[in-house]
DNA sequence: CGGCACGTGTGATACAACTCACATTCGCTT
DNA sequence: AAGCGAATGTGAGTTGTATCACACGTGCCG
């Protein structure tokens, strides 16, 4: 199941390719310090593409032929068990890069990625990237940085899964994607509804919200429909700190 | 914390290391292409260290100043919580390398290491490690594979744990260490204690005995005094597909 | 050949989180 | 402005695991 839903593909991307759009990602740290020449060749390798709310773009397993990063919109990464339940492990946001792991090791797809609002991405093609890492080695270091930072976020998932219980895990993931999201610094509001930050966490949408309507009262948080801002940090980030004990909570 | 319990340091390995345990790491997939000019010049750059079980070799959030190797014994990668519960995320063994992220992107260490047995490690200062790296692009190239594998196996791990129960969580922990240790390809023996795997898979000690107690009746597994032999991984496997279904369990 | 630490085995009880079954509010589309 | 789907809010009842509190086996070390 590849590239469901497509509204339109606009031609391979050679030459013209609209400058603002490319302006985000030239300041990603993967292409920072990448001499404009050779990130103008990438995008001549580039395809655009448009994707409406729902589609899926790949899912796990399939054979990863192709890098992707958004545009605009927001991309799911997630998977899902054979009894309806799913899981997401990443929200994928504008100048983010996302699907190397299978392309740069050749295997198959980690997970299943879905357009989570109408989006536009940015595809490259297998054949073409991976020999241009090679002759690019600063590249390749990058990737390395790129691919530890994601070892690192999983790992968070990992530790804050198995050791905390729900407040802890809900205050972990609060505090993560508001560091993520982290658009204006004073602004904390994360967009993603209960029901996301849920299958983020592995817990009914039902407890999430009950826990979330306990902080509410407190001013810790305040909820918006489909997003949370965190109006005080600290009571959540002690809470991760004091492992998985009750508290009056 | 660094370096506890640490029995002798040879001195730092100039010349004449021991060849036969090096023979081991030759074969590593990241070394495995390596010339063996370039090979012997990294090992001068090696030194060899004993541990005793329980030393601790370094803590989360230590800098991360040295990329390691198993010779003999295990090592084990945890984190734990300040209430005094742990999780394990992996066990390393003979011929595994470890300490790889924290080395790659110069940030502290995201997980405790300690000796689980007594054991033989090789390391290797970062200040001489990266410009190796640097200077060997194919390197770079394999520790991009490498870095892979280890998100595969802890997406695994994300995946598991949100989305199954005890019986889908331990049957997929017991198949996945299964796979990993595979020796003789006969020998499913696993050698871990029950506390080991309970910790790795985030339930109780005693909740993983009673259901291995239950696998054990139908002969899919046998119990031995610090280790699992799995007699048949077609069922277990089954149980990992059904997703959190309960079915007779 | 103790003895002592570590690993294993097992039941009774408690509780955190899930399930199910709704009611409500919001914001978009027509 | 009416309608409808998606997101949110909430309670009563159920259940999977944790907790606690033990007893037993085994193997190593002095």
């Amino acid at each position: 199941m590849v590239m469901t839903g497509v509204l339109h593909d606009k031609n391979s991307g050679r030459r013209s390719f609209p400058s603002d759009k490319l302006a985000m990602l030239r300041k990603h740290p993967i292409f920072c310090d990448l001499e404009s020449e050779a990130f103008d060749q990438l995008c001549r390798y580039a395809k655009h593409t448009t994707l409406k709310r729902g589609a899926t773009l790949f899912s796990k397993g399939d054979p990863g032929n192709s890098l992707c990063a958004v545009i605009s919109g927001t991309v799911k990464m997630s998977i899902s068990s054979p009894d309806g339940r799913s899981a997401i492990f990443n929200l994928i946001g504008p100048g983010e890069i996302f699907g190397e792991i299978a392309v740069l090791d050749g295997q198959s797809r980690t997970a299943d990625a879905t357009a989570n609002t109408n989006c536009e991405i940015f595809v490259i093609d297998r054949r073409e990237f991976l020999p241009f890492v090679r002759s690019h080695p600063e590249l390749a270091m990058k990737f390395i940085e790129l691919l530890c930072a994601k070892l690192r976020w999983t790992s968070d998932q990992v530790e804050q899964v198995i050791l905390q219980n729900l407040p802890g895990r809900l205050a972990s993931a609060l505090i993560r994607l508001a560091d993520k999201h982290k658009l204006a610094p004073g602004d904390r509001t994360i967009a993603v509804t209960q029901q996301e930050i849920s299958e983020m966490v592995g817990m009914t949408r039902e407890s999430i919200n009950k826990q979330l309507r306990v902080w509410a009262t407190r001013k810790w948080v305040r909820l918006e429909h489909g997003a949370i801002v965190v109006l005080d940090a600290e009571p959540l980030q002690a809470l991760v700190e004091a492992g998985s004990g009750s508290e009056g909570d």
